[in-house]
DNA sequence: CTTGCTATTTGCGCCGGCGCAAAGACACGG
DNA sequence: CCGTGTCTTTGCGCCGGCGCAAATAGCAAG
């Protein structure tokens, strides 16, 4: 549940950042290359050698993979103050997913000899990164077990109760996950298909929970959500 | 493919030693605690506090996330030389997985104290560590991918062939997955039951795939196995 | 406002894979 | 060498969720 902060405000929030000095801050971003991406443009693709690593400023990215039957898996997003492609950081790589701005979006990469260097320079860097590596690890253990062990719809609504942390922002109606949202893309989140994730919105719409429209959920109800999440 | 390598061998190829000057290698391994597990023995437990990391030095674990309805699902298995637990490197963090001993296996753990100690040491434990972090991450991605994108036998095959890249003996007829393995097992690993692993395996053994038996299975076959992994 | 494009809804039929049950195979200890 | 417990096999029925198709609704640009 974030406002939307300016730009200053991010700085402090970054991730890679943890402690290390605000008055650093400055010195390791301006080292890097400042870029704005246009919704809908991709940042780098599965399979390219990984030059760069990211951190999101303002806007969001989508980091996906394309199996070959062309099904696409929604890997997860990333929000202002994140980073993304660590794996940059080292030699001799490809990017194991696609990064796509899925909306206008303000980034900061670092080539990777520059991140070594900096690496190098303020020690805890390396730490940040090993802590953010960690709780993606965490992350994605605790979505393959869901993706094996959960029913669609329980991994639909915990989905979106964990979008709606992450990109919720609160309305008179409920509250409003701040970013297009198609159900095709919930549904490459969640690991189903278009089809099955409309008819579960509509259910829950029908219930009362959610009010939804073109690429846009607004959860009027989280609690009645957090709860069918935990059951079932 | 490995052969049974003495202990002498092993120190040198675990994987968190890379850059590490041998003659280095026993004073990193005299600060930790030699410990040997018995078959069935547990390391640590999903949710208990993380106090030390581990290098695996002979035997084997198995990695594993437990669901509320009783399911489990096997995240990787830990072969010797690799390394588990990194998250103990941190502050305040649960382990996410339980770790079981499936054979009698041999292990080197440092309390958290001692690992932070030794990655100022020697810096590049601390890289290693991150490299083996992303790793784990590329891999994560990739079996959430299929566990979404593939069919069920389909996975199976895949799983068969990576357990058999990094457990596989060469015997006379064929590679022999070289520890018990059962057809819960497998299911757990590859995100299915028993019974459709227990189908599956029948299947391909009248294909003169592989040969089966109680908890051990041998590939016979592995090109037709890789064949049939990438053409569903 | 109209036109065109893309997203969404909903009915319908099908099927991969789950889950139970019962029987068979194997391993181990006494 | 037998008994016992565990692992495995296989038949059978069911069902959650997929996939297609056709209709509808929303947004955007001219």
């Amino acid at each position: 549940m974030n406002k939307t902060p300016k730009l200053k405000d991010i700085y402090s929030q970054v991730d890679l950042f943890v402690g290390i000095a605000t008055e650093k801050h400055p010195d390791i971003l301006s080292r890097g290359h400042r870029i704005l991406f246009k919704s809908g443009e991709t940042i780098f693709r599965e399979g390219d050698p990984a030059l760069r690593c990211y951190v999101v400023l303002n806007g969001r990215l989508k980091l996906s993979k394309l199996h070959e039957h062309g099904k696409e898996a929604i890997i997860r997003f990333i929000n202002p103050g994140e980073v993304t492609a660590a794996i940059a950081a080292f030699k001799g790589k490809d990017y194991p997913v696609t990064a796509e701005a899925i909306e206008n979006t303000k980034v900061v990469g670092w080539d990777k000899e520059t991140m070594l260097k900096l690496m190098l320079e303020y020690a805890p860097l390396a730490v940040n990164m090993l802590r953010v590596a960690i709780d993606r690890i965490d992350e994605l253990q605790t979505r393959y077990l869901g993706l094996y062990a959960e029913h669609v719809e329980q991994r639909v609504a915990r989905a979106l109760l964990r979008i709606m942390k992450q990109a919720g922002r609160k309305t008179d109606e409920g509250i409003l996950i701040d970013f297009r949202l198609s159900r095709q893309g919930l549904a490459d989140y969640t690991g189903t298909t278009l089809f099955t994730v409309s008819r579960t919105i509509s259910r829950w719409e029908k219930n009362g929970w959610i009010k939804s429209g073109r690429e846009r959920i607004t959860i009027t109800d989280p609690h009645a959500l957090v709860t069918f999440a935990e059951t079932g």
